[in-house]
DNA sequence: CCGGCTAGAGTGAGCGCTAACAATTTCCGC
DNA sequence: GCGGAAATTGTTAGCGCTCACTCTAGCCGG
């Protein structure tokens, strides 16, 4: 058994400090109403005995963890990955703690079992990273009145959420490759099932429309390996396709090998451009054109709005960020005269 | 304010149950010494009110809390990221929490604050996955007796820790390209403040000199930026290198960018091996050959000594992980005829 | 038939904190 | 210089659990 001597507790400092513990925890807490005088001779009363507040006491007394949930899906994929490092990192920055679990969001149990996990810690709050909305209303039953907040999931302006604009990310995608003068421009989607993917390709959609070109989808998922199978096979003459926007760089990553083992030249036989910007895609052979995300700014967003419902200033708000082009030398000018 | 009704206690169970409330905390702790009979019934009786036991009011009484803290540097890299995650998993299964927390290692005043954080939460035992020596000094002073337990960070026989062979790595490495047949390789290590770029680095000099060849050792840091930029300058002809071993995948991208700009063909004029096997490595012009670590059995590992030193049954260990080489395109046996 | 065991179950006292309330002091205006 | 509101501080109860005890019954040998 670990035999760790406790520390000093609230009523030494109060002793040291010649108040009553109350006191103490008035400071601690910043409650207003404490004169600055006493106020500072606690202060240096904690810091001469190294005082630091038992979490679990004060969870326990007032029944707020200042523990943040987070569940996430799908950790190993860049997108989420970065979410979570951001929200931890802004629950860390406003004197929270954030524990982290990953769920399988196609198994009822995974999820189950990741929520129990939770509220058995008794979070304060839960910010939920998945793409699947059936997970999120299960742990919305699961959670009773503990506030979720969903990130990059869903629009839903009955409840917390925040999210990228995918819709209008795929726009700009699509969009920039038109610019460029393509007009056969094609998608190579993720997942049907995954709301990121659908809004993507309904941004393609509908950019292509504006422009009275015809939409062509091809759905993968979202690894490199299908973008290699698909790329691999894939017609480019067919309907004289110039331009592809991958729904992530992944996708884009796996085509580029495919085409180089084709003899494909990117951007020269055709333009490619990606989603993310994962941290290599610019080193890649070519430097992929993309579409950046700003999770950190995701992040700092969700915490935001999961503590004000937290503290009671719920309002349902469904916010959203919008994503930015980044131009490398994937993508070009269509060729002018192809066979 | 959130007003979270709060559940059903040990009372309300050990009423239902007609026992008293310890008999209640006996089942839930597999205490011996309880009745089959009865802990039958307390265990129904807990079924039935939903009940979960208060993490919060455990931890104040038995000033255990279940909770692992990690203080991850680096945590945007590859290697430290996939431990993190391994450990949070591991942590759950074992029904035990796991926050995690990101620090400077260059900065006291970072690692300070995130030891804070975690000692605030009341942390049962430290897991450290940071490169850096001081940092681990640091927190090893700050923690008191709160065990820890380091990642691959170095090897320290009186301590707890885990880590990657990566000086058996290193060798293996080289000796993949040796086997091959090429005398000049070349080695571009991570920075030398780092343990593994050093151990690695160590390794393959070893192997270099077994077989009575000059090791060559470029300092970069861990980045495709500092591969590039070497990339495009390095003169291959001066010692007719023929080979590189590259600290990490990410130095090894920013080396294959650089010579595909300057029209070098790996492998055909230079080998090249990375180390790591970062998921997209297998996709990259050409698919690169590398070194994998399993980052989940040094995760478990990692738990396991953390919680036998939290339960008393401490004895310093230092656990070795062998990398395993994973074989692709980037390296061929050298080209007979250089002029 | 009694003392001494032991398995099984119960009792009471906190762990360190917060919340509600009570008590005290201070500061006004008239 | 006094009543009373406002500012400041103190007091008392728990929060839900574990720990160290005590208590009860059933059992055995002598």
């Amino acid at each position: 058994m670990a035999v760790r001597s406790r520390g000093p507790n609230m009523y030494d400092v109060a002793k040291l400090a010649q108040v009553s513990h109350q006191t103490v925890s008035r400071v601690i807490n910043n409650h207003p109403n404490t004169r600055e005088e006493t106020r500072k001779r606690v202060l240096e009363a904690m810091e001469q005995l190294g005082y630091r507040p038992n979490q679990a006491a004060r969870a326990l007394a007032s029944s707020r963890s200042r523990i943040i949930g987070i569940l996430v899906s799908d950790a190993d994929f860049f997108g989420p990955a970065g979410m979570t490092r951001a929200i931890e990192s802004v629950a860390q920055s406003i004197n929270h703690f954030a524990v982290s679990c990953s769920i399988d969001p196609d198994s009822e149990g995974s999820v189950l079992d990741g929520i129990d996990h939770l509220t058995g810690l008794g979070v304060d709050g839960v910010v939920m990273i998945t793409p699947r909305t059936d997970a999120v209303t299960l742990a919305r039953g699961q959670l009773g009145n503990i506030p979720i907040v969903t990130v990059d999931s869903m629009y839903r302006v009955d409840e917390l959420s925040v999210s990228i604009d995918n819709f209008q990310g795929g726009q700009m995608a699509t969009e920039h490759l038109i610019d460029l003068g393509h007009r056969n421009v094609l998608h190579i989607s993720g997942p049907s099932s995954w709301f990121e993917a659908t809004a993507r390709a309904s941004g393609y959609a509908a950019a292509m429309r504006t422009h009275r070109l015809t939409p062509r989808i091809i759905e993968g998922d979202w690894t490199a390996e299908a973008g290699y199978e698909i790329g691999v096979t894939l017609d480019l003459d067919a309907y004289d396709t110039t331009a592809i926007f991958a729904g992530n760089d992944d996708i884009a990553l796996g085509l580029l090998r495919a085409f180089a083992d084709r003899g494909i030249s990117v951007p020269a036989d055709v333009s490619i451009i990606g989603y993310d910007d994962i941290p290599h895609a610019a080193y890649w052979s070519p430097p992929l054109t993309t579409m950046r995300q700003d999770f950190a700014q995701l992040g700092e967003r969700a915490m935001t709005l999961l503590i004000d419902a937290i503290e009671g200033r719920k309002m349902p708000a469904a916010e959203t960020i919008v994503p930015e082009l980044v131009e490398r030398s994937s993508t070009s000018a269509p060729r002018r005269n192809r066979d």
